[in-house]
DNA sequence: CTCTATGCAAAACCTTTGCATAGAA
DNA sequence: TTCTATGCAAAGGTTTTGCATAGAG
């Protein structure tokens, strides 16, 4: 059912980690807040429901849904590194209004295949990518 | 002749800045390392031949190159961003081995293209976009 | 002369780490 | 019982800032 949980789990199980209370909060915390959340604004957030739960702890989880490829950090401009679900959500990329910082999800099937041409022209094995694209939104544009 | 000097000035004045040695030598190492610099490695290189300059001027003097188009930020992989000379350097985007690290510049009109095509869908004039592809080069996959 | 740019050191910002202890297996 | 995960605070790495002074216009 909470196919995140599980994949959390099953990572923990892999690797001879052990599960906690902690991380199952702070999990729930992150997909429920549906965001781009950095590690401070997830902090925040945990805080309210968990006021016990440490700052360090919320990095280390973030870190550890990385691995568990639960969720993937965003590699944006400025700022600190925000954080997106990736289970329950498809690949995409980014469209953000340089102006008013609105963004959208994009994607391109065509771009993605021409990413992988691209790559093995050179002789890699195309593994993953990001795209962010940098424009003007429709409303900051008049 | 030299355009990255020209346009640093033609900024200068635009802006109302003054001009500086320092600025000018930060910019001339700079763009004579034909490398992806961290500020860092920037100023180490600067201090050789200019000891009295200091780690801010430094810091100061890329933000300001970025102003003035004369470089960009990328945002690689982790730890310190790294600044790229724009001019005398067409635009391209970035192939990376997550293995060890080596990286191709390449680029391809026809993604360019349709990043302009999915952006006006969305209703975005496109301005500009950073793509990095990541893979394993052809050693690191055998 | 006026006011920006610099150098220095300190502060700020974001993230990781050491250590003692709580808690899972 | 054993050993990982946590909380706290301190440290780490990178960048920015305050302030007095040098230096450009």
């Amino acid at each position: 059912m909470n196919t995140a949980k599980d994949k959390l789990n099953s990572y923990l199980e892999k690797e001879g980690m052990r599960r906690s209370q902690q991380r199952e909060q702070i999990l729930d915390e992150f997909l429920a807040s549906k965001r781009h959340l950095t590690a401070e604004e997830l902090y925040d957030l945990v805080k309210e429901k968990y006021p016990e739960i440490g700052q360090a702890t919320v990095y280390r989880a973030l870190k550890l849904f990385c691995e568990a490829n639960i969720c993937r950090t965003l590699n944006l401009q400025e700022g600190p590194a925000r954080y997106e679900a990736i289970i329950g959500h498809e690949h995409h990329d980014h469209l953000i209004c340089l102006d008013c910082g609105r963004f959208e999800e994009v994607v391109s099937p065509r771009i993605e295949e021409l990413q992988q041409k691209l790559a093995e022209a050179k002789g890699y094995k195309l593994k993953e990518h990001r795209l962010v694209l940098y424009g003007l939104c429709s409303e900051c544009r008049s």
